[in-house]
DNA sequence: TATTGTTATACTCTATAACTATA
DNA sequence: TATAGTTATAGAGTATAACAATA
């Protein structure tokens, strides 16, 4: 059945998921505008949540961001008491990151309006087909080598 | 069934659908390096040929593009001979866009690249599954007003 | 006066590369 | 000498606004 209906079907596909991930970034870049985070934070306060003490380096690889980046968006979210750097008295020259009580709690909103938005996002289906078309989505993130919850694209790599 | 679990599913489905986005768009954009286009001129080449003669500011409307872009993307593509800009002898502020043949050979070449792409993005699904995946995004793309065909964000509106 | 297309400019972001402190 | 983090700078890309031609 690989006829040309179906390499139509594939490339409708492909363009439906780059045109809905674009919406779906877009979208939940404006939800969580009124915490005043973006994106990139929100990235930063679930993987210092995931791997606590984990240094700026390690951070960067993980969210593909630049060394540079991450330095702005840890500073911010010090300044705003969300996470702390703890210096590593092994190796002073690292920096171990930790999520303050505050920072907890701003994860407990950015998960909130995650499940908000994903909710907003597909809400024209119901239990069983978004179960279903998570499963399809995973089938293909698994096969091209995607890293599941590590970075959705907020790092401008280009390369 | 709108349990925790369900709330769960969904988020992970937006999350996915951001993942997945960027990462098409990126292999899509890779795949047409060799033709020497970016995604923002195999738009215009598809648009233009869906309605030709349009005007630059229609153009840029149905991209999302600026109208300053969009004078960039036509300079480019008319240089390479694969765009026509006609004076309306009715009003001469507009130009009318129409492909020329090598375009309309340039446009062959990137819906059989878009296939490829799509096929190669898909391939952990069998054909069956390709097409329930086409079902329900493409009816979630209509309850969030995304326009068929059109814009997959190629255009960094921001606002 | 309003609109199309164009050009010029300002601005934002990203990437690169220097610099420090530790090792 | 090499690495983590930081700072400064250059470059790319985008949006804004001025402009000429036409209506």
């Amino acid at each position: 059945m690989a006829d040309s209906t179906d390499g139509q079907t594939a490339a409708a596909v492909a363009f439906l998921l780059a045109q809905l991930g674009e919406h779906a970034a877009a979208k939940f870049a404006e939800r969580i505008e009124s915490l005043e985070l973006t994106p990139a934070h929100a990235g930063v306060l679930r993987l210092v949540s995931v791997r606590p003490g984990c240094s700026q380096q390690v951070l960067a690889g993980a969210l593909g961001a630049l060394p540079s980046k991450v330095v702005a968006l840890v500073d911010e979210l010090q300044r705003r008491g969300l996470v702390e750097r703890r210096r590593n008295p092994a190796d002073r020259r690292l920096h171990a990151l930790h999520l303050t009580d505050e920072g907890e709690e701003m994860l407990r909103r950015v998960r909130s309006a995650a499940e908000t938005h994903g909710a907003e996002l597909t809400r024209a289906l119901d239990p069983e087909q978004r179960g279903h078309l998570a499963d399809l989505l995973g089938r293909i993130a698994a096969d091209q080598g995607l890293q599941p919850g590590v970075h959705p694209g907020y790092q401008r790599l280009r390369r």
